[in-house]
DNA sequence: TATGAATGAGCTTTCATTCAT
DNA sequence: CATGAATGAAAGCTCATTCAT
């Protein structure tokens, strides 16, 4: 994993141990990759083939980490989730409720998921449309700290920081149809670049507020 | 077919000809057994195995009506995407504008579809998130057609006859979500009974227009 | 069959008796059919598939008549034997005996079989090639009469008839390598004509038998 | 590959390394189970199950080798070929032009082919009545090669080193009658042994020279 | 730790043959 | 007699997983 904050993320993942006794930059590659072919692919149509080709290791390497395709799966959607968490507890302001406060947050956040795990996002949010079965259920509890996560961001909130009438839901919604649809395509054409995807949707979400009243 | 809409539906189909001159009955069988599979798992998940079995036919006559699975899949979408069109039709009344006129004829044609084909929305649901290339582009042009029935639909819509401030788009979005949601989670369950259906998804759109301050 | 030689060829296929039964013309599409499709791809890859799309009848009627491809084939290279040899004997002269008269009987009776049955005999000539040894066990007996018949045409010649020291099995072989080599070009490309097939070989022949000497 | 002729083989295969890697007894299971299937069989009867059974691998293992069965269809022939080319450099002699040291040369060659590879001269043979489109086109510079190969041995020979009026061309084709005439059968009837095969040849055309007044 | 050759169940597709009509 | 829908074994090929090195 990359230091961005320490070794924290480490506990959680007692049972694979040994992913994390590899030098971080491999068990950067490893996700990456697997990030990818789950997120563009979905779970099946993901290829071990390409996932190591990616990543730069053996066959066999994969499976000593991982005992199986749905337990890389598992690992790396779990992954994300949790280091989407830490970088959302890293930005954490206790006193910032504003709207305005807690959507700058979670763009840093983002943004600092984005920049170690490019593809970690799009996983994220492709994973609400795997059907697999398999794969569901092996990502059961994850998708739920994922969900619990975005709905504990949204409860920050401050209903009265936006323009009364404003559909707060609806709003948060558009922003991230913004995030991830700038991601997703910058990612499929493979122009995907931290800094610019920033910028851009830094951009298109203050447009966004100006419409609704919010600055 | 079903004789639901007598044989409208027919012409679309050139291509597919043997298909129609199997009995209504059979026609239905293959037809449900690919909206299933391909609705739960997607394209590359979905067996032609499971598919024979469901609709209780040979491996051989699949084959022998459509050219390839790929070709079944994109007769299937289409066949879906169509057939709703003909429901919308059939329930269409020229002098009709109003939210809740239109809201009910949709509701109305839903119904008509799922109690022929089940599957048959959750496949057009499904599909649009779809990845795999070659499925994609054997539907491009149907999903091109659901897109714009469903804008045509949502255009025929008076925004005057909702109460001034509604946003219309979302209240669709969530009817769809109760719509789609209910029938997806009976039909995962095994439990799906079109009239249940409707009945409960009439109840909670009532619920949620009364909330909107539409009756 | 064609009314060329009458109604003999009958009497050799008592097995078949219901395909006499059929009109001609048909007997003879199916023939063809069967000679192009045997002779262009061999016994396993020719299609049975094509061979009732050339014979313009279903498939269920070829197996109404032939209980089995192999049977199929066994009968068609039968045909085209035993059609052959009536030719040969239609032509037979029993008081010519020099190289110029059986070989101009020869060119004759070709022309006859080609002209009713164009791939007949590169049928005979390909299957000579068949590898597939259920094909070849069932056509034993015939490629036996057909080896036969050409063994049968050469002993005719009167060595005395050539210039001295022509070698002539050579000779024949090279004239059947220009009978078969002008047929297997033309039929491939499409372009086969009886007439204008039946003068190149001549015009060839011609030539290659002043070199030997002949006139 | 077998040791007989060095490394020399492995230049001419960049594309399959990989099957280079293995031990050499296995790829000459492998290559002589192809051989044997392709030769008895022709391309599109030649079945995977019995080749991999032949070669005591798994489905699976051919093609991690080669990335289809007319990729290996044409690997083995041009194996073969290469391989025969090796043989008559082998037995070279820039010396040697009399009809008699060629032909002696030959056999010598083609007993080494058949000793380690006892299929592959048949391959050859029967590759020249291929009718499979996709095989011909697959081998199609091979089969020129093999062509070329043969031609040259032809031009080697002294025209005056054999009697005065002997038809050379034709007396080759006996001797090839007779060398693959005697492997066919052989092989075909499960009792080839190279050394009685070459005993059995050498007889033959020592008889056939004698008729020629070749010694 | 690290490799990739090796496996075999599973996939989609083909095709000679059967049989109800 | 004639049809073509229907069958299912067998084909070529894929791919997650194992294991000797």
């Amino acid at each position: 994993m990359t230091a961005v904050f320490g070794e924290k993320l480490y506990s959680g993942f007692v049972m694979n141990q040994k992913f994390y006794d590899m030098k971080n930059e491999k068990q950067d590659r490893i996700l990456n990759a697997g990030f990818k072919s789950f997120a563009l692919y979905g779970y099946k149509n993901a290829s071990t083939d390409e996932i190591i080709k990616d990543a730069g290791i053996s066959k066999g390497l994969l499976f000593h980490y991982f005992e199986s395709k749905v337990g890389f799966y598992e690992f790396s959607y779990d992954y994300a989730v949790r280091f989407l968490e830490l970088a959302f507890d890293h930005f954490a302001d206790p006193s910032a409720h504003s709207f305005n406060d807690i959507a700058r947050q979670n763009l840093q956040a983002y943004f600092t998921v984005a920049r170690s795990y490019p593809f970690a996002l799009l996983l994220l949010e492709q994973a609400r449309f795997e059907n697999y079965t398999e794969a569901m259920l092996a990502t059961e509890k994850s998708r739920q700290l994922y969900e619990n996560l975005i709905e504990k961001r949204k409860a920050l909130i401050d209903p009265h920081s936006v323009v009364e009438g404003t559909d707060l839901n609806m709003l948060l919604n558009i922003i991230d149809y913004v995030i991830f649809g700038e991601l997703r395509r910058s990612l499929s054409e493979g122009s995907f670049l931290p800094d610019i995807w920033l910028a851009q949707i830094t951009r298109e979400i203050e447009l966004l507020c100006k419409t609704y009243g919010i600055e």
